[in-house]
RNA sequence: CGGGGUGUGGCGCAGUCCGGUAGCGCGCCUGCUUUGGGAGCAGGAGGUCCCGGGUUCGAAUCCCGGCGCCCCGACCA
């Protein structure tokens, strides 16, 4: 009976492990319509927490939050010429409204940078006017032929922001700003480190100048895109006439980035940090940071033990910490215990009878460790110390994992065995050529993750490409991705 | 779209070969006893057996035709 109320273990079956710990911790579930999915309470509740942190961080650089239309007219995507070419085959279109066929068909958003930019044609005409910094948080419609939960929907939550500037370098720093703040959250907030860095031609965005990306590792060794930040250049503001008159009275096209991130961040939560128990949620992150389970037998013991678990939970409240009280009756607490860490909850509090008598509480964390006894007096700052400590440790924890997990300098024999040995990010040197990427990844289905940023390097970047051995013009990590 | 698998209470399955009118586990409901790591007992609710046709006295089961879903390959945050 434990086996059947246990998950798939990860080393096991990493892709079982993923999708019953989702259904066990009821974050998400499938819809009646193949490739999307209902984003439940608890997955939901994740991801408003990481609207939150984010959304802040958007305000923080200075932009604003707008809304622009689900529909767009479907010539629009073929102005630009390489950007239809990248997403016709994923596009839902519209063809029938109101019981007419449209004159014109409509799709349905893969992303906004049309309908976005032919509005910014109408709002920018001087160079007072920039830069236009808008970001915005919506749904979007891939037709994809694979999917799962998170990872890759048809449709799926996610914020994208578009702004225009005046100067080419002024859009760059604005691309890597907002890298950077992609990598600052995921760091700080999710525990999860990342490289960044500029993406191949090949793994570009389609109508981008430059693409850049954060990298994750998940458990098993397979990379996640997690994050996208792309500079423009002037290819939107072209197909779409966002022009403006600089101040010496010249005309000239606006320089657009875009960046984005979406639920698929839930996905990547899960796989960074879940164990066999379930998901581990880290505190920043979490809806509930601790939650409180009673113990008790009889009606005077449950009166006596609610009563200082309300207090409790009260005093915890007002300590900032978002806390939960689990006071189902007729559930013995090994089982809320199961259910709390496969949710992924930070902390647990145990109080029964003997705590209660001793003005104490047993701390456990989700990271595991021994369960602990604290004083019920100034536990919230105790908690909030634990809590910043686990947020620590978990980052920590990750990046020693990503680097146990790297091989750096690799050889064509290395890189070989070392895909076959487990994966994780390869560091090597690559010579540029778009043949030679094409070829590794039809030959071992690994591709080039990023061109690290200078941080990221290694001390010692290869001088000849790993796959031809010609003269390598830059250090390239290869992963198989998800 | 190619290759493989599978459709039976909410979920997971047995029953199909060899036709006789549907069962098990989990979950759910009620009651009592329980509660410091997934409770026990008793009672109970719940099924067009994917759909359509055919064979037969009789079809979850046999035959024909559809459809859905899952896994593997070509696309992707």
């Amino acid at each position: 009976m434990a086996e059947a109320k246990a998950l798939t273990p990860r080393a096991t079956d990493f892709s079982a492990w993923y999708n019953e710990l989702i259904a066990r911790a009821q974050l998400a579930d499938y819809s009646p319509v193949r490739g999307c999915m209902v984003i439940r309470p608890n997955g939901y509740a994740i991801w408003e927490q990481m609207q939150r942190a984010l959304d802040q961080m958007f305000k923080d650089t200075g932009h604003q939050n707008a809304y622009f239309p689900l529909f767009i007219p479907q010539s629009f995507l073929s102005r630009e010429a390489e950007h239809i070419e990248g997403f016709a085959p994923e596009l839902a279109v519209v063809t029938h409204g109101g019981g007419k066929e449209l004159e014109e068909p409509l799709v349905i958003r893969p992303t906004s940078e049309t309908i976005i930019y032919s509005m910014y044609a109408k709002w920018i005409q001087s160079y007072r006017d920039l830069p236009v910094l808008i970001n915005q948080w919506a749904n979007v419609v891939r037709w994809e032929m694979r999917t799962r939960l998170f990872l890759r929907t048809t449709e799926f939550l996610w914020q994208e922001g578009h702004t225009a500037h005046a100067t080419e370098s002024e859009a760059e720093e604005e691309t890597l700003r907002m890298l950077g703040v992609y990598r600052t959250f995921m760091e700080e907030w999710m525990a999860m480190p990342v490289v960044t860095g500029r993406k191949t031609d090949s793994e570009r965005f389609a109508g981008a100048l430059r693409t850049y990306s954060c990298e994750a590792l998940m458990q098993d060794n397979k990379a996640l895109q997690a994050g996208t930040s792309h500079n423009l250049g002037q290819n939107f503001s072209r197909a779409f006439e966002v022009t403006f008159q600089t101040a010496s009275g010249d005309l000239d096209h606006v320089w657009n980035t875009s960046w984005g991130v979406s639920t698929r961040l839930v996905g990547a939560l899960i796989m960074a940090h879940g164990d066999d128990a379930g998901l581990i949620c880290p505190p920043r992150l979490a809806q509930y940071q601790v939650v409180i389970v009673p113990i008790y037998r009889s009606d005077e013991e449950r009166a006596t033990v609610l009563d200082t678990a309300e207090r409790t939970r009260k005093e915890l409240a007002a300590a900032g910490i978002r806390v939960h009280l689990d006071a189902r009756d007729g559930m013995k607490p090994g089982a809320k215990y199961y259910e709390w860490e496969g949710r992924g909850v930070p902390m647990r509090l145990e109080i029964g009878p003997r705590d209660v008598a001793s003005g104490t509480a047993v701390l456990a964390r989700r990271t595991g460790g021994k369960k602990e006894s604290l004083a019920l007096a100034g536990l919230g700052p105790a908690l909030v110390a634990a809590m910043e400590a686990m947020q620590r440790e978990m980052l920590e924890g990750a990046r020693a994992r990503r680097e146990a997990n790297s091989l750096r300098g690799a050889t064509k024999d290395q890189f070989l065995a070392r895909l076959e040995s487990g994966g994780g990010f390869i560091y090597a040197g690559f010579c540029g050529r778009g043949e030679c990427e094409a070829e590794i990844k039809e030959q071992t289905k690994a591709t080039i993750r990023v061109l690290p940023d200078a941080e990221f390097r290694s001390p010692q970047v290869p001088d000849t490409c790993m796959w031809c051995g010609g003269p390598s013009v830059t250090e390239a990590v290869w992963a198989r991705a998800y």
